[in-house]
RNA sequence: GGGCGAGUGGUGGAGUUGGUAUACACAAGGCACUUAAAAUGCCUCGGCGCAAGCCAUGCCGGUUCGAAUCCGGCCUCGCCCACCA
């Protein structure tokens, strides 16, 4: 055994062994009960950056304390592979961003392996390759044939220098971020899958998963958004036909007090008012070309304009103006609302600017109302002035409107979902092709299965001005594959969550060539501890959640929800530094090259170490390129090893907590692992290798003492353990490490338990640093690779004592301790407490009005 | 505007069911070893007080023998959603 801890030795000779022993192969075996362990796949994006390093540690972590505890364990790695930073850093570089996007692969898995993941690397998967994305291609095409495919014309961000359609984080205050361009709005035909149709289904799944964050669940399920309302029509006539304004509110008590209707811009009867009233005709195309994003659009003034059109009120067939309203949705509900200024604060404030009726409906059960309103009254209450409605309840309310209006065929009660249908065709390269042909004689026609996968070609480098496939005729110049005739090529790509949706699954199988899925995922899934950051809490988790579905319903999968248990670790932060210039302009430093000081009163001075002249701290933040204060993780492995960078990231923070990057904290993390090598060294030097450790052989109390220690500890981590809050097991092996240390010299049983300690100490730590655990388990010879050796429990007789310590209350407050027989009874323990001198004193001759005993623990003596 | 979290030393953070608040670290200070530095080891470390003791878990109140933990009302911060009818 080497004297001094060297990780890079260390490190090397444990990888080495993993992979030459093939020890993270994962094989089925029925019968055997399996743990799924995943992590969210990394984009290739062109090295690791902390939070991969963070995420994957608790992965590892996960996935080898579940072997050690007998689990056939799966733990795969691949690549979110397509995306649209390739072909940005194509268009820098002039690669295509298909080499861009495996030379980035082949780095970061070398990456992962010097971190010692114990990955099974014979089932990678990289989105961007045929054999995945077929199955992309197959899926769609079933989905189409049962119409959860469709195509549709929808309002997307265009950019019309760059000819391409933007995302909505891509504009800025209005205009492209690559070309500055105003941004517009367009309509341009997009497939959409049907998620709506399981909106009911993925609201209810929530509650069967028990093992999901709450804060996750509810973000889904505000994201599904289901209301209880009424949907109902105002009839109208226009020329000569009798037609319905439909509307949907979940305020029907209030329908009585309606003074004006409002309808969205792209609503149909704005266009047809429109028509010859070129006033209005302005305005709603100012209002068509605003912000698709609705962030924007809840801080921007409520405008409106008549349509000069009226509808009739349908209970008391009041006339009713229809106005156009830039704050109606034309993606929600039926693009239009009843305006009820005096229970809606929209449309307070609406009626206020343009001077329409208030009208209060609704009252508190035993208060009256301030007139005139100064703000809308949203709250529930009794209906007033609401004719043969007055005096009922807001559920009472409702039912009796809508079972009126139902009556008079206007409409009746209705749930709606916020959720929309998912558009999935962007106008890209690099993703995934839409497996469809245009053929002007058969319109749109699917790619035959047989001829699946179409492939997408690598070599193309795009330029900045549109998708360069569609200006590559070897990819869209085809055969109709219905009647052969000249046809063009589907050019748009499927969104990249669509090759998220089901990765999962396909680590089961991934060297299937002939179907999506087989035998292997009925033992693999679902996963049981997926781990990934909060930022997917909405989309890739619930079209994940989404994709099972549908795979379910076409016998693919035999189970609902994909991943039972979610764990989402927090963000690294690191802190910022900056200065700025006398023009304004901010620049970043990273804190590696700043010398931050404590000064007096804890004022804190920051110098760049490059001029020695002061910057600016700017707190504590998430670590990103744009604040220039990320670390670079190979950095850190370089200079401590995997095992230190390891520690740190579990020791400093809860695993759903954020984490602040340390140096200190690393080289804390390094301390403690060159005292743990010291203590087995000494163990070594000590020739004491093959003394046993006897648990029942009678040991000096200071040498029980430390056993105790031990094993209490052991106890409360393996609690922590199963609860994920794996800050406190790193700290446990770090009271082991103290405990052991502090065993008497010269008690010739001291190595017994000294080796006995060091088997469960490494065992424990073995998930977090496996490196220095796989190399110390055989320096001391415990027998058998540590990979798989088992999970340590504590002894019980080892806990127990003889006589035990308990604290003294009186009046709730600590006033000592007493030393009782560990079986003293309650009588028993009174009598010893009360005679104690601590007690004596508060007591003072007053009478005990209770006595409390905490088994164990306490006595409360109340007087 | 709505929803969900979270507020504990100089810092990161412990504290299952209410039961010794501040574990384990980091930083700081002192000492030892050393020619010196690094490394290492030992000690101190919530506040006030000479002490007995008192006061401290965002603030105010309540329940309880006993509250960081439970209840009610505020304040602050963070995240998510957001003119959703």
């Amino acid at each position: 055994m080497q004297q001094k801890y060297n990780s890079r030795v260390v490190e090397r000779e444990a990888q080495k062994h993993w992979e030459e022993s093939g020890a993270f192969r994962a094989v089925e075996s029925p019968g055997e009960p399996k743990y799924y362990c995943l992590s969210m796949f990394p984009y290739p994006s062109g090295k690791l950056h902390m939070g991969h390093v963070r995420n994957y540690t608790i992965g590892d972590v996960l996935t080898r304390y579940h072997r050690m505890r007998g689990y056939n364990v799966l733990q795969p790695m691949g690549w979110d592979a397509f995306g649209l930073p390739a072909e940005n850093a194509a268009m820098a570089n002039a690669v295509p961003p298909a080499k861009w996007t495996y030379d980035n692969i082949a780095y970061m898995k070398k990456q992962l392996a010097s971190l010692g993941f114990a990955i099974d690397w014979s089932r990678e998967i990289a989105t961007c390759r045929p054999e995945y994305y077929k199955w992309n291609q197959w899926l769609f095409l079933r989905m189409l044939e049962r119409g959860l495919a469709y195509k549709k014309t929808g309002v997307v961000n265009w950019d019309p220098v760059d000819q391409t359609v933007l995302a909505n984080e891509q504009v800025i205050e209005g205009r492209g971020w690559r070309t500055g361009a105003v941004v517009e709005k367009r309509e341009i035909p997009m497939y959409y899958l049907a998620i709506t149709r399981h909106a009911e289904e993925l609201l209810a799944g929530l509650e069967e998963l028990p093992g999901w964050p709450e804060r996750v669940k509810t973000m889904q399920a505000n994201w599904v958004g289901k209301s209880f309302g009424v949907r109902f029509g105002f009839p109208y006539e226009l020329d000569g036909k009798r037609e319905l304004l439909n509307v949907f509110t979940t305020r029907a008590d209030t329908i009585m007090g309606v003074t004006f209707c409002a309808v969205a811009a792209e609503h149909a009867l704005a266009g047809r008012a429109a028509r010859g009233n070129p006033r209005l005709a302005a305005f709603v195309e100012e209002c068509k070309r605003g912000s698709v994003m609705e962030a924007d659009l809840a801080t921007i003034e409520k405008k409106g304009m008549p349509t000069g059109i009226a509808v009739t009120h349908p209970l008391t067939g009041e006339k009713i103006p229809v106005w156009v309203g830039n704050y109606v949705l034309m993606g929600y509900g039926e693009g239009a609302v009843m305006g009820v200024p005096g229970h809606d604060q929209r449309d307070f404030e609406f009626a206020t600017q343009y001077g329409l009726p208030i009208r209060d409906v609704i009252k508190p059960e035993d208060a009256e109302l301030d007139l005139p309103l100064k703000a809308a009254h949203l709250d529930y209450g009794v209906c007033v002035r609401s004719g043969k409605y007055d005096g009922l309840d807001y559920a009472k309310a409702v039912d009796a409107i809508a079972a009126d209006l139902e009556a008079k065929g206007f409409g009746r009660k209705q749930v709606l979902y916020r959720l929309r249908d998912w558009g999935i065709s962007r106008q890209r390269y690099w993703g995934c092709p839409i497996p469809i042909v245009h053929c002007g004689a058969c319109g749109d026609v699917p790619v035959p299965d047989k001829d699946l996968p179409v492939v997408l070609p690598e070599d193309l480098v795009p330029d900045g001005t549109g998708n360069p496939l569609a200006k590559t005729a070897s990819f869209y110049e085809c055969a109709c594959p219905k009647c052969g005739k000249a046809a063009r090529r589907e050019t748009d790509t499927m969104d990249t969550f669509v090759d998220s949706s089901w990765y999962y699954v396909r680590y089961a199988c991934p060297d299937n060539r002939q179907a999506m899925v087989d035998e292997r995922v009925k033992y693999w899934l679902p996963v049981d501890q997926y781990i990934g950051g909060i930022e997917h809490a909405i989309l890739h988790l619930l079209y994940s959640r989404f994709w099972t579905r549908v795979m379910r319903d076409l016998g693919l999968l035999t189970f609902d929800e994909p991943f039972v248990n979610l764990l989402t670790q927090g963000m690294v932060l690191n802190e910022i530094f900056f200065r700025t210039n006398e023009g304004g302009r901010i620049t970043y430093y990273n804190p590696a090259d700043v010398e931050a000081s404590v000064g007096e009163a804890g004022a804190r001075a920051a110098v760049l170490r490059a001029d020695g002249k002061p910057v600016e701290p700017g707190g504590i933040g998430t670590m990103s390129k744009s604040k220039n204060n990320g670390v670079d993780p190979q950095e850190l492995i370089d200079h401590y090893g995997a095992d230190i960078a390891r520690f740190f990231m579990i020791f400093t923070s809860p695993p759903e907590q954020s984490l602040e990057w340390s140096d200190s904290g690393v080289e804390g993390a390094a301390r403690f692992l060159r005292r743990l090598w010291n203590c087995a060294w000494d163990l070594v030097q000590s020739g004491a290798r093959s003394t046993s450790a006897q648990s029942g052989a009678a040991l000096p109390p200071e040498l029980a003492a430390v056993r105790r220690e031990v094993h209490a500890v052991l106890k409360q981590a393996n609690y922590d353990m199963s609860r994920h809050q794996f800050n406190t097991v790193a700290s446990a092996g770090m009271k082991i490490l103290n405990a052991l240390e502090r065993a008497p010299r010269d008690e010739p049983m001291r190595d017994a338990v000294l080796r006995e300690g060091m088997s469960i100490l490494l065992r424990l730590l073995s998930p977090i640093t496996p490196h220095v655990s796989h190399h110390l388990w055989l320096e001391l010879e415990f027998g058998g690779d540590i990979l798989s050796a088992r999970w340590p429990e504590p002894d019980a007789s080892a806990l127990i004592e003889d006589e035990i310590e308990l604290v003294v209350q009186v009046n709730g407050r600590k006033r000592g301790d007493v030393r009782v027989p560990r079986d003293a009874d309650k009588e028993a323990i009174e009598r010893i407490v009360l005679a104690s001198p601590a007690v004596q004193k508060f007591v003072d001759g007053k009478p005990v009005k209770k006595f409390v005993v905490v088994p164990g623990r306490l006595v409360n003596v109340v007087i």
